[in-house]
DNA sequence: TCTGGGGTCCTAGGACCC
DNA sequence: TCTGGGGTCCTAGGACCC
């Protein structure tokens, strides 16, 4: 039975996630910035089409944007990983072997019979996701991962692939490939773009027609990875059962730059909380973790940054053990007089809780937190985000993010259902 | 006035061990 | 003048992704 890799891959995710909720969105320009409403991270086609490019900063398109009457709407992660799932059931009925590569995007392997056609899976992929979510898709097929991602570049791009092209086996595979630029190929960032660049090395096609050495020595193996994948040879697997991470991360922006250490070891409990639930949800323990505080490095002001990382013995997932070694690190990088913009803390050494807890069982006290701070996830589950808190940090403080223009979180908070009157 | 947040992988170099 | 060899682990920095 013939097989090929789909990329599967939702159209302008963040900006389609909204309008399937306000249908007056439909016909507008439609951005997302993200937290602080600081650079844009999602856009319509219209948007696109007036040359906003992504990351770029609110403030500097701002007007263009209001010229052409467009919805800014602060970024809903909850409503996007809410729709997210439900995209990826949806493909879940159409392959077993399937990587949820992104919040947008699914690597899958189809099988065919030979009187069936790939092109024709992936329309009713589409239709079906469309349908059940109100997501458009774009369908991208080929044999590695890497020419799936061009198969899905030219089925974004072409009026005639009608957001589907299947270039398994094709005969159109050398002149896709000839129309991609090398920075847009899955895997050349900008540094590699240039480098290539100034060397003539301008499509995806020029890449795969480089000879082996010479992009292993100035791309590592990483690189010929990528050739080999764009030649057809598949060298980076699906990886269909989640990892188990390696990092976990909770940083923002502060609403406001701040000098107050009261203030800093408040954010710093903030995000321990948020950090600490995530490792439970995934039933995972740390055994390290990075506190990290930074100035705004746009100010022409004095400048400071620092992280101290420290080894959590043995390894827990207790907010309150981990809380306290946070500000225990927060007091050894603090210096006074600068003007703070950004903090943050990262869990390192992640590994099943269960793997680890056999110290806990003697442990009568961490038993305690355990039961406490289960409870204390089921309230906040049920009565929203920081019904109960873990002391030390104040609900409001200049360094929260803010949320101007966010909308309801439609499918995942009761307060903010959508009624129809 | 205003510039995100969360990840991964690879390499080189240093520390340390026998 | 000469200054082991081989291995592992850790970290920082650089590249990338969405």
């Amino acid at each position: 039975m013939p097989s090929a890799i789909a990329l599967v891959d939702c159209n302008n995710f963040y900006a389609s996630c909204e309008r399937v909720f306000d249908a007056r969105l439909v016909d507008r320009p439609v951005v997302v910035p993200s937290n602080n409403d600081g650079n844009i991270v999602a856009r319509s086609n219209e948007v696109k089409a007036l040359g906003i490019e992504n990351g770029a900063p609110l403030f500097k398109v701002r007007p263009l944007l209001e010229a052409h009457d467009a919805a800014i709407l602060s970024s809903n992660y909850e409503l996007y990983g809410d729709m997210s799932n439900r995209v990826m059931t949806v493909l879940s009925d159409f392959a077993d072997e399937i990587e949820n590569y992104s919040i947008d995007e699914a690597f899958m392997r189809l099988h065919i019979n030979p009187r069936e056609s790939f092109a024709e899976i992936g329309r009713e992929i589409r239709r079906r996701v469309l349908k059940y979510t109100g997501i458009p898709v774009s369908v991208g097929i080929a044999e590695t991962k890497t020419l799936s991602k061009i198969a899905n570049h030219h089925a974004k791009r072409s009026s005639k692939a009608n957001g589907v092209l299947d270039l398994a086996r094709s005969p159109y595979q050398e002149l896709a490939l000839s129309r991609v630029p090398v920075a847009d190929v899955w895997g050349v960032g900008s540094r590699y773009a240039e480098m290539l660049e100034a060397r003539g090395i301008k499509t995806a096609l020029d890449l795969r027609n480089a000879p082996d050495e010479w992009v292993r020595d100035r791309m590592t193996v990483v690189g010929l990875r990528l050739v080999q994948e764009l030649r057809g040879v598949a060298c980076i697997p699906l990886e269909i059962t989640p990892l188990t991470k390696k990092l976990l991360t909770v940083s923002r922006s502060f609403g406001s730059a701040t000098e107050s250490y009261d203030e800093l070891r408040a954010a710093i409990v903030y995000y321990v909380s948020r950090a600490a639930e995530k490792l439970r949800r995934q039933k995972l323990a740390a055994g390290s973790i990075t506190v990290f505080i930074e100035t705004d490095r746009f100010k022409p002001e004095p400048q400071y940054a620092n992280a101290v990382t420290l080894t959590v013995a043995p390894k827990s997932d207790s907010t309150f053990e981990l809380r306290d070694l946070a500000l225990s690190g927060m007091a050894k990088i603090f210096r006074a007089g600068f003007r703070y913009r950004r903090a943050g803390v990262t869990l390192g050494g992640l590994e099943l809780a269960e793997r680890v807890s056999l110290r806990l069982w003697e442990n009568e006290r961490y038993e305690r937190h355990q039961r406490l701070m289960a409870e204390i996830d089921r309230l906040n589950a049920k009565y929203g985000r920081d019904a109960v808190r873990y002391g030390l940090f104040q609900s409001e403080g200049v360094w929260r993010t803010r949320f101007g223009q966010r909308s309801p979180r439609y499918t995942t908070c009761w307060d903010e259902i959508m009624r129809v009157v």
